[in-house]
DNA sequence: AATTCGAGGATTGTTCAACAATGCATGGGT
DNA sequence: ACCCATGCATTGTTGAACAATCCTCGAATT
């Protein structure tokens, strides 16, 4: 637990506040920090070399992000999404990617930047290599949502993500889920290139019921 | 600026910080903070009765909400939200309303609290009643994003709905701008009890890109 | 007179040390 | 074995201090 990254070296930061909670978004996606383990003030402070009272205001902003759990004089802990976050998740993401396509008007640049973002992902699934396919995917997502040029969504969509990847951390197995996915994201782009939006976001939502039902079946039935 | 309300009383709250957070949250709505005014840690903390280490918590829960604005060794600002914060609003609601409408299957206790909802509106209208109307038409649409079921994407639209309210504080004038969609807002209550959902869908586009406009006119058009 | 420059003051950003409040664990009593 | 009380560790909040930055205001220069 006691993972003694000593940086101690006094850094070089323009806002110390916001560099912290950069750290801490950093080492929980990275998963060095696993979803339920408990943050210590005492011990972060110390390890981060800053003050407990601006880690608990980088805290704040992670909290306000829902990266992290605060639970009222018993501490913060990295968020551990369960059943119903994912519910949740994906009640946003049905209700945004398939809306984003369907009312958008994609530019050539859009489109291409997608289709290269598919064919990374398909590249990395050749090679085997997970991690990069799981990033490229994600990446094809954002994408999507940035089709409806608003920062704000773009933003909760990259929190959405970072969620599913504390969801991924907290399975032990990792398997290759994102696998089934990538050649459908192929058909997304080749269905907005025709301009078929609509057949586009009723795809898009299928797409999204299967990966929420395969992920409930992964967290259900095969439960640490 | 010195609204000298001396609440010195010892507050019995839970948590302070979050307490702070919700007094200038409430605050700001009520328009007693006007955007643009700064918010000085020295008086506020004093005004409030409250460390001026607790007061800029709170004020980072709040700057992550977006209804206040940071700038850096400056101080804290009321969000004063202008013509491209306008714009980004109605972004995110063309993009999460109207798919609301679209994929949700409304339950009879959802379209009776819409209707109940739309007549307060009309009665507020009727009377000349402003403010009501306004907060009636503001629910309406919490009540559309609603049918999602998502609490993230109502937390979201509450944000959104606040920064809305802001818009009108600035404005010197506010007019009785929601007057025009109440009967909109009726008219799709119907569509949605006829199962009409494209149709619904289509039409409150059409009604948050003339609100776009109309805000936008009073904008740029007659700014002070 | 207008402009540039610099000293001074005020405000924010961060740290430290302390105390109150709460929760958890330990141990004793029944 | 169960229940309750005491003590300890952690969080929540405070106040004071200091560094860093920005703004203001006045003086010197062109």
């Amino acid at each position: 637990m006691n993972l003694a990254l000593d940086e101690a070296g006094p850094a070089e930061h323009a806002h110390t506040t916001a560099w912290i909670a950069s750290v801490l978004r950093a080492r929980i996606a990275a998963g060095q920090l696993t979803p339920g383990s408990k943050l210590s003030e005492q011990s972060l402070s110390a390890a981060l070399g800053v003050s407990r009272n601006t880690l608990r205001q980088a805290f704040t902003t992670l909290a306000g992000e829902s990266i992290v759990t605060r639970i009222p004089n018993r501490g913060v802990f990295v968020a551990s999404p369960g059943v119903e976050e994912v519910r949740e998740i994906y009640r946003i993401r049905r209700t945004i990617e398939p809306s984003a396509v369907l009312w958008s008007e994609p530019s050539a640049k859009d489109l291409d930047a997608m289709e290269a973002i598919v064919r990374r992902a398909q590249a990395a699934r050749d090679a085997g290599a997970v991690v990069e396919m799981a990033d490229a995917n994600q990446a094809f997502h954002e994408a999507v949502v940035g089709l409806t040029r608003s920062d704000s969504l773009r933003e909760l969509m990259e929190r959405v993500l970072a969620e599913m990847r504390l969801v991924f951390h907290a399975m032990a197995s990792a398997p290759d889920f994102h696998a089934h996915y990538v050649d459908r994201n192929a058909q997304l782009v080749k269905r907005l290139r025709a301009g078929e939006n609509e057949k586009a976001a009723a795809e898009l939502r299928g797409y999204l019921d299967a990966a929420e039902a395969e992920l409930l079946g992964h967290l259900t039935g095969e439960a640490s």
